[in-house]
Order: C-alpha cells, then structure tokens, then sequence
DNA sequence: CATATTTGACCTAG
DNA sequence: CTAGGTCAAATATG
C-alpha cells in the first residue's frame, strides 16, 4: 500500500477536493434555488469524485491510507448468504440451529461502521445521533487499547421480531467526540425510523450524566447550522457486494427518525446515479429504514481488501458526520462537504429530534 | 408492573 | 490464555 500507489495521492487529494467544491456550489445552487437539474448535476459530480477518490483509496488498499478519517474496519465479516440480518449474534441460536456452519467466522452479517461526531458539549449535541431504531444495551465492554468502553446494543425487538441488528458504540480516544458507531445486521423489525420515536440514545448515559439540558434542544433553535452534520465524512472502508447489506448508513440519528424529507435526499441521490442502485432495494425497503444511504459503487469497490471478502458480504462503511464546525475541516483529505448540503435536506426543527 | 440499564460472569475465536 | 462479545441477574426508571 505505501509502496506502490496505484494511485497518485495527489490525484486523490484533488479528487476530494473537486468534491468539496462542488459541495460548495450545490450549497450555493440551494440557497440560490436554482434548478434542480444543476442541483442534481451537482450531486452527481460530487458522488463520482467521491467515488473516484475511494476507489482510489480502495486500490491502495492501505488502511492508514493519508486520509485518518477512514477507520479501518477491524474485520471483515462476511455475510453468510443466509439471512440479511439473523445471523450471527445469536451464537446461542445457531448454536443450537446448525453449529457446524458457525465454526470459524463468528460474524457473518454485513458491518458497518458509522463514525459519528456528536457534539462538543458546548455545541450541547451530544446524543445527537439516533437512528431511528431502538436499540436496547445489553453490555459495555473496555477495550483493549481504547479509553472508552464499548458498548453494545440489540435491537429491542429483537424477541418480538426476531430482528437481530446490532450495533457497537465506541467513543474515540482521540476525538471523545467521536463515536464510532459499528452496526452488524439489518434491521427486519417493523419499528423503522420511521414511526417510533427514537428512544435514548445510545449515549445516553453519558448524556445522563454530563448535561442534558443544553443537548439537543439547542440545535432546534439553532437550526440550520449546527444541528448536524456539518461536515459529513464517508469512508468507505470495505465494500463488498451483497444484497442483503443492510441499511448502511443511516446518517445517525434522531433526526432522519424523524422526518420524512430523507426521502427527498435519497431520491435525489439516486436519481443521479446508477451508482446507488444496487441499494435501491434495501435503501427503500421499510425494514431497512429509509435513510439510508449507500455510498457503494458495488462491483468496483469490494475486494480490493484483500482479505476473506470472498463474495459474501464484506461491507464497511464509516460515515462521520460533523458538526463541529466550519473548520473542522481537515486540510488534507478527510472528506468533508459543508454543512449546508445537508440543512437543505433535513429539517432539524421536527421534535423530538436529537433525543 | 413493565421495560431498560448496569455489570460481572460466562463463552468463544484467535 | 486473552480479548471481545453476550448473557442474565440485579437494579433503575417511568
């Protein structure tokens, strides 16, 4: 990967860069309101300069690739051609259902990684990241190597349902602000985020215990510019095909719980783009939640890890989203598109919004 | 009372 | 054996 860059780092740099500009102008084409078509233009620019740019940072292979943001994803995991989401958590399932296929692998289900900037407590947006699902803890781990402690949450529904989604929350030692967000299977409950109004989150704790009053609220008035995502991050670590991938990422939190408008952000990215085809389904699919979405050239960017991302399902995407602040910005290469780009999309006034 | 969280014990892959 | 992941009893919360 160092050695012998298929890609020119440059190129790759500059790749990222076009795409930020051309965030820059699609934040200019929304205020301004100009047609769609340009904005749509817009659009598909930036996902084939992104796409570009990981593709390049695919083929390189590396994992401490220049751009730090991309984490790399521990594992690969595979999915098991069996179901979308039951698969692998269940150990006592399968266990009891067929140990004999377990014997290795011990993650089968698709993963992926959602790095989530919440807050910096005086921006009080903390939590702000849901997903629109309820989640249920069921154990906090201290990891090796890491401040923080990972926690780990199910699906609530998972008896009710079956649905066996999880997810991992880890803090960043680095940036507590940080979390990183590893979701393993798809949701096959019917409580997308659609309907329930996400029910605490993840950090909650956390936020019990430092403030809460400033959190989320906050954001409301503040509306357009902090609430979120300012900067939004999308690395793709590992990709793999795989239809039942799940819903990749939903843009954590709440906020997509919440409201409907991802729709029109989805179809937006859609339209433009073949691209996002191949998630078409999962990203529509009720179960998979709607706002979701899918940064995957398919084909083009699995492999290329190398490892075991045989044909199965070997997806990991890390999605960092910002709100930090105009400059978090990141000079090299993190990928970041202003904040605008999103406001447009996502109301953040809707209640119960960052909960 | 029902449901969620905490937390130490337990299980398993590496 | 170790570290990561899960279970489940105890406890907390509404």
């Amino acid at each position: 990967m160092d050695s012998s860059k298929s890609w020119d780092q440059k190129s790759l740099v500059n790749e990222i860069i076009e795409g930020l500009e051309l965030a820059k102008q699609l934040r200019l084409s929304l205020n301004a309101k100009s047609s769609s078509d340009k904005k749509q233009f817009l659009v598909q620019r930036i996902l084939s300069s992104y796409e570009k740019a990981l593709l390049m940072l695919k083929c390189s292979g590396s994992p401490q690739s220049p751009i730090g943001a991309i984490t790399s994803v521990p594992e690969s995991l595979m999915s098991a051609s069996a179901g979308p989401c039951c698969d692998d958590n269940n150990r006592s399932l399968q266990d009891r259902h067929d140990l004999t296929e377990v014997s290795k692998k011990r993650k089968e289900m698709a993963k992926w990684t959602e790095h989530v900037t919440r807050a910096s407590s005086e921006n009080g947006i903390e939590g702000a990241h849901e997903d629109g699902h309820c989640w249920r803890k069921y154990g906090q781990k201290d990891i090796l190597g890491t401040k923080h402690p990972r926690s780990y949450y199910r699906c609530t529904y998972r008896n009710s349902e079956s649905c066996w989604a999880t997810k991992q929350v880890q803090r960043s030692d680095e940036d507590p602000t940080v979390f990183e967000i590893t979701y393993k299977g798809k949701h096959t409950c019917s409580h997308g985020r659609s309907s329930v109004p996400p029910p605490p989150s993840p950090e909650k704790q956390e936020r019990k215990r430092h403030n809460h009053n400033d959190t989320y609220q906050q954001q409301q008035s503040q509306g357009n510019q902090i609430s979120f995502p300012t900067n939004l991050r999308v690395n793709t670590e590992n990709l793999d095909d795989t239809e039942n991938t799940a819903s990749p990422f939903s843009f954590t939190s709440t906020s997509f719980g919440c409201m409907n408008n991802d729709d029109a952000f989805l179809s937006l990215m859609l339209d433009d783009n073949g691209l996002l085809d191949n998630f078409n389904q999962s990203l529509l699919s009720p179960a998979a939640g709607g706002s979701n979405y899918y940064f995957e050239p398919a084909s083009q960017m699995r492999n290329i890890a190398g490892k075991e991302q045989r044909s199965e399902s070997d997806l990991a995407e890390i999605v960092s989203a910002k709100n930090s602040s105009t400059n978090s910005s990141i000079p090299d290469i993190d990928f970041s598109l202003e904040p605008a780009e999103l406001d447009s999309y996502f109301p953040f006034d809707c209640p119960g919004f960052f909960l």
